[in-house]
DNA sequence: GGCCACTTACTCGGATAGCGAGTGTCCGAGTTGCACAGG
DNA sequence: CCTGTGCAACTCGGACACTCGCTATCCGAGTAAGTGGCC
């Protein structure tokens, strides 16, 4: 089992994003392009970020994607809800009821103890990508990298960026 | 992203294992009825629960599967990543090395802050499995069901299950 | 020179193929218990 | 009646098809800027 591939992309881009000024956009090419990731896939995803009102889309020219709220409003867990879905990890589908030996519902009023170890250990992480905020993430994403790499990005990132008609 | 569904059919199976007497075993046939599954997958993933020595086989007429170790020592953890895989949920591709800006793995000394979040999560996730033993699950998992299914279960598995040869 | 309409280029958005892991199945190797014949 | 041998049935184990979701791509709808002509 794994994670999608397209969290990872989304993680980077929703970061990316906010570093920018506010208002200012980045168009899907731009994204694609500074991580190395195919356009059109990438596009697919920031579709699904759009749908969950994690970032917002401004079509046309000097158009682009900007975060929809503040840094500190988007969780970690958001992003991956968004892209790899909200469906949970292990789905008990109460197999002790489908034998020949079941008792029919009234005998199984509880949850079998399985389905509730598995889904402690799923509240814990996701309760800890939920305290997790973008903007808890953001000050380690600046500094992991050398000032001068992060000079040579934001040089980058500048001459790709749209700033807000309006906000 | 969803768990394999072989992960439930080898937590209940080992459960069930473990509410055999001390050595008695329990063939595949019996184990995929009770739960009404297909004995030719189930024994597939019962081979890999062998592989990872939880579970061990006797062959033959007789034969079939018990607990290669006590209860105490088998954590939910061990069940899910034998059947699962060991592989991590989120898998860091360093993208932010590929695109055109990147500056060579010498500016990328630290892990990004995400991979770091990412994996602190997955920690607790897989924490939170391995302070759960089988032993922990039994009880829980004897007490949910009405005595008198819990009765019946014990008959049903009565005629099923071989004592042990030695031990 | 200022204003308006058109063209044009660029953006996002959803609908459409391809592939790989999980799912499901089958048949063969090995082992033990049983039955039968011989002593 | 006891013992040794052969048979047979049942078990696990690995090798072989199939399905669904993630991956990857394309083309169309919509928008805003730029350009040219007209007043």
């Amino acid at each position: 089992m794994k994670l999608s591939e397209g969290v990872e992309w989304g993680l980077h881009c929703v970061h990316m994003l906010a570093g920018l000024p506010q208002g200012a956009t980045l168009p899907t090419r731009a994204l694609a392009e500074f991580h190395g990731l195919s356009e059109t896939y990438l596009s697919k995803h920031l579709q699904a970020l759009t749908n969950a009102g994690i970032i917002e889309s401004l079509p046309g020219p000097r158009g682009g994607y900007r975060l929809a709220r503040s840094p500190e409003k988007i969780t970690l867990l958001a992003v991956v809800e968004a892209i790899d879905g909200r469906e949970p990890l292990f789905r008990c589908t109460e197999i002790r009821q489908r034998g020949p030996v079941a008792s029919g519902p009234e005998a199984f009023r509880m949850p079998c103890g399985i389905h509730v170890a598995m889904a402690r250990a799923e509240k814990a992480w996701r309760e800890a990508l939920r305290v997790q905020t973008v903007a808890d993430t953001i000050s380690h994403y600046q500094h992991d990298v050398s000032s001068e790499a992060r000079e040579r990005t934001a040089q980058w990132v500048a001459g790709r960026m749209r700033l807000a008609p309006e906000k």
